[in-house]
RNA sequence: GCGGGUGUGGCGUAAUGGCAGCCGCACCAGACUUAGGAUCUGGCGCCGAAAGGCGUGGGGGUUCGAGUCCCUUCACCCGCACCA
C-alpha cells in the first residue's frame, strides 16, 4: 500500500476535529503540564511557513506531555485587536470585525491543515465583546487600586481612602506623582470632588495624566516606546514625534524593582532577561540640589519676541501649580492674536494714541507695553514690573462685555491688576487718568514682579550615580522640557533659550535620534550655587538632558562624563578634573569616566578611590540636607490610551469633567458602530462620532435616566494580551475572569514559545498584570511562565535586482524619472528616502525566481515576462541604456546592457518582500508531517535561519521508509496466516538496541527542546531497522509511538492499520530499558598525546590495570611507542585509552 | 558605544572535556528503468598516488586529552541606544 500523505492527513484532521481528543479537562486526577504559544494577530496575509515553528515544536511537547500522562493545556487564540485591520477599513469602510473574523478563520483553517493538536473548545478572540468585557474589568481593578509600597503591593483605592480620612498623606508610602502634595485628613475632608478625584488620579494604578507621548500623526494615535522603531511607527513606518498629552496610563513604574528582582525566578533565555534588565534600568545614586543664585528682578520674565511657547492656558492657571507664562500654547490662535495686535498698534483710537504718547518712554518712571498678547488676551497696556493693565474702553465694548470680563477675570487670576478708563475721560482729562495710574501703581510697587510670587527658594534636583565627582561639577544643564526653564531664564537669554525650546519640540524623535551626536544647547543666563564650594556655576539647557528621567537636569562632570565632556568641549566650559586616570590620558580629547583611580582637588574626597568617596559625598549630602540617597528607573509608565476605533474601549465616564470607573455590571462596554473609523473633524478619536456614546450609572450603556459620556479613547493592543493565559483555563466563565479553583489548578504556564521581538512589550506587560492580578488575590501566582523560549525567526530569501537599470511607470511628459514614480512601486518603505537613485533596490517575486530557473541575471525577456505575471509590474517600464540617457538616471554599466544581476538577500519573510513561502503549498507537495519534521530539522529551534525548501526530501524520504518498514509488518503478518499478529517472530537483540537507544535520546531530546536532533535519531533508527529488515510488531508499535508527536497524522494511520482501535495520541510514551543497551565489548579508542590512533576491542568487565596491560601488549602499540617508555597512561573506562610519551 | 549571541565540509547542522563532521541536502559513480525531479547501492573535510600529514575564525593558556573551559583578538548576527 502506498504511502497517500494527503487522504491519510486530511481523514485524521477530521476525526480530531470530531472526537476532541486534545481536550484539556479541568477536573482530572493526571498532574496538569500547560503549553502555550504567544497567539497571534490574525494578519490579511495568512501564515508563512515561519509561522508554526514554534507552533510545531508547542504541539510536539503537548503531544509528548499527553503521552507522558499529563493533562494538558494547549489552547489557541486570537489577538485581534490592531490597527492593520483598521487601516484597512479606513480605507475601504468595510467593518474590522469582518475582516478580522475573515482572517481568523484562513489561520485557523491553516493551522488545522498542521495538525496542532489544540483544545479549540477554548478559543478566544481579544476583539469579543465576552473577552474583552473582562479585559475592561481588569481595567477597573487597576483604576481602583493604588501601590502600597509599605508592604509592597497593590491595594484596593479603598483602604487608601480610609487613611487619607484618618491621617491625610502624610504617613502614606506609596507609588505615586512626583508633584504630589501632602495634606492632612482635614483637608481631605474639605476637598471638593472634583479634588478628590484629581488627587486620587495621582495615586490610582490606571491613571488620567500628563504624559510625553509618542504621537503619529499619519496614524492619528499615540504610540508606546515599544510600537516606535527607529522615530518611526512600527506599523505603517510613520513619523513619530513627542507630545504632552493627557493620557490614561499604567503605574508599571510602581512594579519596577519586582519585576526586576523576580526575573531571578524565571526559566527565560539569559538575553530577554538582559533586554528587560536593561529596559527597567535600575540606577542607584543620589539626588542633589543646586540652590538658583541672585533670584531677583532681573531674573523676572520678561514679554519678548517669539513664538507662543508658554502655557497660558485658563486651564493651567486652574491647577495653580506655575506661575503664568505669558503666550497661549495655540500657535494658530497666537498668530491670528498677534495680527491684530500688531494692527491695532498701527491703528490707534484717539483715546489710546493720546495715553500711549503719555506713557511710553518710562514717563512714569515704569517701562508700559501696549497692545500686549497675555495668555489668549490681547491687553491695552501694560506694566510688567508692576504687574498693572490699563484697558481703555470705547462704545463698542458695551457690546463685548462678557469678553471683557472674561479676560479681566482671567488678567487678575494671573496676578494683574486691571484698571479701566472710557475713552471719553481720556481725552478730556489725560492728566487725571495719568494721576490715577500713578496712584495705582504706587500700590502695585509692592507687589513683586510676576516669577517672585511664589515665595519659595528655587531649587535645581538632580540624580547622580557618581556623587563622588561633585567637584567636578562646572555646569548644571535642564533639560528643555524642564519647568524651571521659563522661571529662570533672564531677559538677554529668553530670546536664544525661547527660541532653542522651540526648535527642540518641533524636531521629530527621528530627527533627534539621527543628531544623537550633534550637540546643541543654550545657556539660561541664571547661575546655580555649587553646594559645597559656593561656587556659581551656569545653568544650561541641552537636548541631552531627556525629561523623562531622573529629575531632567544633571550635574554636569565634563572631566569625566563623556556626553558633558563634548557639551563642555562644544561651548567652552571648564572640565576641572577630579579622578586621577590609572593610564595615561588626556583631559583635553578625552573624559575619563572608569570608576577606577583616586579623588583630586575635591575637599575632603581627596585621595579616596572612588567607591569609598561614592559614600562619604552620600554622606555628606544627606547630613548638609542637600539631597538623598535615590533608586532611578528607566522604565517610564506605559501609555494605555488610544485614539483609535478597534481596540477595547476604556470603561470610564465623566461626570462634571470627573472619570468615573463604569459598574462592573454594565461591562462589557461594547464598541458601537461608527460612520467612518477616522478621528473627528475636532480631532476627537472615532468613537466621538458613535451616537449616544454616553453611560447611565443605573442602566449602563445606552440606558435612560441621567447619562454621561464615555471615554473615547480605547485600550491599547497590549491590553488583551496580558492576561489571555488565564481566560483559556476557563474560557467559558461568565462570572468570573477566571475561577480561582481553575487558577489555581492550572497555574503557571509551564512552556510558553513565542518570538523575541515581544521582550520589552507584551512579556513586561503580562508580568506586570499577574503580579497585580496576584496582589489583590484573584490568582495564586505571581509570573505568568515559568520556562519560556523564543523561537527563531525563519527568514526568506529575497531576489534583488539593482533598480538601476529598470524604472517604472515613468510619466512620459517628465524629463527625469523621479523618486515619486518609483514610489508608486516601492516594495519597502526604506526605499522611501531620499536614497540615491542608482541605489535602491527592488524584490523580484519568488515564484518568478523560481521559474527562471536559477539564472542570476534576468534579461529584458524575463522582465517582460514579469510583468504579465505579476500585475504590480504592468505598469512597468524598464530601461535600457538609451533610456537612462534620455531620462538623465545614472547607469551602472558594469551590470551590463540589457541583463540586470539578481543577488540573493536573506531577510524577514513578508508579503511585501515577495519572499512568502506558503505552509500550504509545502503541505501540498510534501505532507503536513513532512512539513512538521523539515521544519524542526532546519536547525535549534531558537536559531533564526532562512528557508531553503530544497533540504525537504530527506525528511519526506524518512517518512515514507517508516510507511515501508510498518507494511512489512503488515506483510509478514499476512504472510503467515497462522501466526497472525506479531507474527515477524522473536525480536532480536540488535533491533532492541535500536528501538532502546532511540527511546533514550528522543526522550532526551524532548525534556531539553533538541527538536532537530530528534528527527536525525528517527532517521537513524529507520534506516537501522532498514538494514535489519526488522518486520516486528513489538519494535514498530513503540517507535510510532515515539514518532506521532512530530508526525501524528502518519503515525494514527499506522497505528490504526496494525489493528489499534484506540488513537495513539494517548498512548503511554515507551519506556526505556537500559538492559537493552548494555554491552559486553568496547571498541576503545587508543590515542597517544590525544591524538587517536587506532582501536582495541576489549571487554567491559576488564579492570583499569587488565586494561593498560592489554593495551600495552598490543603490537601496534608498540609500534607507535617506538621502543620509548610512555611517561603515563590513562584510561577511562568505556570511554577512551591515551597514551603520554 | 553598551548588552546578548554565533563562528565546524559546497550548504543546513551534530558532538555530558574523551574517535570532529552524526543526520540530511547538494555533488560524483553505479543499479533498475523508455524516462527520472521515483527507488536502491557506494563515495564524498582538505592536501597527497599512497604512507601519511593538516584540520572546528586567528593567537595564547588550563588539561593526559579542548569544537567544548579560561584569556585575547577578528568577523558576522540580534537587541538597546544621550538614562546622568
Amino acid at each position: 500500500m502506498e504511502y497517500h500523505f494527503r487522504e491519510i492527513e486530511k481523514k485524521w484532521q477530521e476525526i480530531w476535529k470530531e472526537k476532541k481528543p486534545f481536550k484539556a479537562e479541568n477536573n482530572s486526577a493526571k498532574p496538569k503540564y500547560y503549553v502555550l504559544d504567544m497567539f497571534p494577530y490574525p494578519s490579511g496575509a495568512g501564515l508563512h511557513v515561519g509561522h508554526p515553528l514554534g507552533y510545531i515544536a508547542s504541539d510536539i511537547m503537548a503531544r509528548y506531555k499527553r503521552h507522558k500522562g499529563f493533562n494538558v493545556l494547549h489552547p489557541m487564540g486570537w489577538d485581534s485587536f490592531g490597527l492593520p485591520a483598521e487601516q484597512y477599513a479606513i480605507q475601504t469602510g468595510q467593518h474590522p470585525k469582518i475582516t478580522t473574523e475573515q482572517n481568523i478563520a484562513r489561520y485557523k483553517d491553516q493551522m488545522n491543515k498542521i495538525g496542532f493538536s489544540f483544545d479549540w473548545d477554548r478559543e478566544i478572540k481579544t476583539s469579543d465583546p465576552e473577552y474583552y468585557k473582562w479585559t475592561q474589568w481588569v481595567f477597573i481593578q487597576i483604576f481602583n487600586s493604588w501601590y502600597n509600597n509599605a508592604n509592597g503591593r497593590a491595594q484596593k483605592i479603598e483602604t487608601l481612602i480610609a487613611e487619607f480620612e484618618k491621617n491625610g498623606n502624610e504617613k502614606i508610602n506609596a507609588a505615586c506623582d512626583e508633584d504630589t502634595k501632602h495634606f492632612t485628613a482635614a483637608q481631605w475632608k474639605s476637598f471638593s470632588e472634583k479634588e478628590k478625584s484629581d488627587t486620587l488620579m495621582q495615586y490610582r494604578l490606571a491613571y488620567l495624566g500628563d504624559a510625553y507621548v509618542n504621537w503619529c500623526a499619519a496614524l492619528g494615535t499615540v504610540l508606546a516606546n515599544d510600537e516606535v522603531k527607529d522615530g518611526v511607527s512600527e506599523r505603517g513606518g510613520h513619523p513619530v514625534e513627542r507630545k504632552l498629552m493627557k493620557q490614561w496610563s499604567m503605574r508599571i513604574t510602581a512594579y519596577a524593582q519586582r519585576l526586576l528582582d523576580d526575573l531571578n525566578t524565571i526559566d527565560w533565555t539569559e538575553s530577554l532577561k538582559e533586554s528587560q534588565r536593561y529596559w527597567i534600568g535600575r540606577s542607584e545614586g543620589t539626588s542633589l540640589k543646586f540652590k538658583i543664585h541672585g533670584l531677583s528682578q532681573d531674573l523676572s520674565p520678561t514679554l519678548s519676541k517669539g513664538k507662543g511657547v508658554h502655557s497660558g492656558t485658563e486651564e493651567f492657571f486652574d491647577s495653580e501649580r506655575d506661575i503664568p507664562g505669558y503666550y497661549t500654547t495655540d500657535v494658530a490662535l497666537f498668530k491670528a492674536l498677534h495680527g491684530r495686535a500688531v494692527e491695532m498698534r498701527d491703528n490707534p483710537t484717539p483715546a489710546e494714541d493720546l495715553l500711549w504718547k503719555s506713557l511710553k518712554g518710562n514717563k512714569l518712571n515704569v517701562h508700559f507695553r501696549r497692545q500686549q498678547i497675555i495668555g489668549n488676551f490681547i491687553v491695552d497696556f501694560v506694566c510688567l514690573s508692576r504687574n498693572l493693565v490699563v484697558e481703555v474702553d470705547g462704545d463698542i465694548h458695551d457690546h463685548q462685555k462678557e469678553e471683557d470680563e472674561k479676560r479681566t477675570k482671567y488678567l487678575i487670576k494671573s496676578g494683574f491688576k486691571v484698571i479701566r478708563f472710557r475713552n471719553e475721560k481720556v481725552v478730556e482729562n489725560i492728566n487725571a487718568v495719568l494721576k490715577e495710574i500713578e496712584s495705582v501703581l504706587e500700590t502695585q510697587s509692592k507687589v513683586l514682579p510676576l516669577g517672585e510670587d511664589l515665595g519659595e527658594v528655587l531649587e535645581i534636583e538632580v540624580f547622580t550615580t557618581r556623587p563622588d565627582t561633585i567637584f567636578g561639577v562646572s555646569f548644571v544643564t535642564l533639560a528643555p522640557e524642564h519647568e524651571l526653564v521659563n522661571k529662570i531664564t533672564t531677559k538677554e537669554q529668553k530670546a536664544a533659550v525661547d527660541d532653542y525650546v522651540t526648535k527642540t519640540k518641533n524636531r521629530s524623535e527621528r530627527e533627534r535620534q539621527a543628531d544623537v551626536n550633534k550637540v546643541s544647547g543654550v545657556f539660561t543666563g541664571a547661575y546655580a550655587e555649587h553646594p559645597f564650594t559656593g561656587k556659581l556655576i551656569p545653568i544650561w539647557i541641552g537636548d541631552y538632558v531627556l525629561a523623562g528621567y531622573g529629575t531632567g537636569a544633571v550635574m554636569a562632570v565634563p572631566a569625566h562624563d563623556e556626553r558633558d565632556f563634548k557639551f563642555a568641549t562644544h561651548f567652552g566650559l571648564e572640565k576641572p578634573q577630579v579622578i586621577t586616570p590609572t593610564a595615561e590620558h588626556d583631559f583635553a580629547t578625552a573624559s575619563w569616566d572608569e570608576k577606577e583611580g583616586k579623588l583630586i582637588n575635591s575637599d575632603f574626597l581627596n585621595g579616596l578611590d572612588v567607591k569609598t568617596a561614592i559614600k562619604k559625598a552620600i554622606e555628606k549630602i544627606s547630613q548638609g540636607n542637600l539631597g538623598t540617597g535615590k533608586i532611578n528607573f528607566r522604565l517610564r509608565d506605559a501609555v494605555f490610551g488610544r485614539q483609535r476605533y478597534w481596540g477595547e474601549p476604556i470603561p470610564v465616564f465623566y461626570k462634571d469633567g470627573i472619570p468615573y470607573a463604569c459598574e462592573e455590571k454594565h461591562l462589557p462596554i461594547e464598541l458601537p458602530d461608527v460612520d467612518k473609523y477616522l478621528p473627528t473633524e475636532d480631532g476627537e478619536p472615532p468613537l466621538a462620532r458613535a451616537t449616544n456614546w454616553s453611560y447611565s450609572p443605573l442602566l449602563g450603556r445606552g440606558g435612560g435616566g441621567e447619562v454621561y459620556p464615555l471615554e473615547t479613547t480605547t485600550m491599547p493592543g497590549w491590553a488583551g494580551s496580558s492576561w489571555y493565559f488565564l481566560r483559556y483555563m476557563d474560557a467559558h466563565n461568565s462570572g468570573q475572569l477566571v475561577s480561582r479553583q481553575l487558577a489555581d489548578y492550572w497555574g503557571q504556564v509551564d512552556l510558553y514559545i513565542g518570538g523575541s521581538e515581544h521582550a520589552t512589550g507584551h512579556l513586561l506587560y503580562v508580568r506586570f498584570w499577574t503580579k497585580f492580578l496576584n496582589d489583590l488575590n484573584f490568582i495564586s501566582v505571581d509570573e505568568p511562565a515559568k520556562k519560556l523560549i523564543n523561537q527563531g525567526m525563519i527568514q526568506g530569501i529575497s531576489a534583488m535586482a539593482r533598480v538601476a537599470n529598470i524604472s517604472f511607470n515613468a510619466k512620459e511628459t517628465e524629463e527625469k524619472v523621479t523618486i515619486d514614480d518609483i514610489q508608486a512601486l516601492l516594495i519597502d518603505r526604506r526605499f522611501s528616502e531620499n536614497l540615491p537613485f542608482q541605489d535602491i533596490e527592488i524584490h523580484i517575486p519568488i515564484d518568478f525566481v523560481t521559474f527562471r530557473e536559477g539564472k542570476n541575471v534576468i534579461t529584458k525577456e524575463d522582465l517582460e515576462i514579469l510583468k504579465i505575471a505579476h500585475p504590480r509590474f504592468t505598469n512597468a517600464r524598464f530601461l535600457t541604456n538609451e533610456d537612462c540617457k534620455i531620462f538623465n538616471v545614472p547607469f551602472k554599466d558594469e551590470l551590463g546592457s540589457d541583463f540586470i544581476e539578481l543577488k540573493d538577500v536573506v531577510e524577514k519573510m513578508s508579503k511585501s518582500k515577495y519572499n512568502v513561502v506558503s505552509p500550504d503549498d509545502i503541505c501540498e507537495k510534501f505532507g503536513v508531517d513532512t512539513l512538521r519534521l523539515y521544519e524542526m530539522f532546519l536547525g535549534p529551534l531558537e536559531q533564526s535561519k532562512p528557508w531553503n525548501t530544497n533540504g525537504i526530501t530527506g525528511v519526506s524520504g524518512f517518512l515514507k521508509k517508516l510507511w515501508k518498514l510498518a507494511m512489512g509488518v503488515l506483510e509478514a503478518e499476512k504472510n503467515s496466516p497462522l501466526l497472525g499478529r506479531g507474527a515477524g517472530g522473536e525480536v532480536t537483540k540488535a533491533e532492541l538496541k535500536t528501538l532502546h537507544k532511540t527511546i533514550k535520546k528522543i526522550t532526551e531530546d524532548i525534556e531539553r527542546f533538541s527538536f532537530n536532533t530528534s528527527v536525525s535519531n528517527f532517521m537513524i533508527c529507520v534506516n537501522e531497522l532498514t538494514e535489519q529488515k526488522c518486520n516486528k510488531r513489538a519494535i514498530l508499535e513503540p517507535l510510532l509511538v515515539l514518532v506521532s508527536p512530530y508526525a501524528p497524522h502518519i503515525a494514527e494511520e499506522l497505528w490504526e492499520q496494525l489493528g489499534h482501535k484506540e488513537g495513539i495520541a494517548l498512548e503511554p510514551f515507551p519506556e526505556f530499558n537500559e538492559a537493552h543497551l548494555v554491552e559486553d565489548n568496547f571498541n576503545y579508542p587508543i590515542s597517544f598525546n590525544g591524538k587517536m590512533r587506532f582501536n582495541i576491542e576489549m571487554s567491559l568487565t576488564l579492570s583499569v590495570p587488565e586494561i593498560e596491560k592489554l593495551v600495552m601488549e598490543n603490537e601496534q602499540t608498540q609500534k607507535f611507542l617506538e621502543g620509548k617508555a610512555p611517561k603515563k597512561v590513562i584510561v577511562v573506562p568505556k570511554k577512551i585509552v591515551n597514551i603520554v610519551v
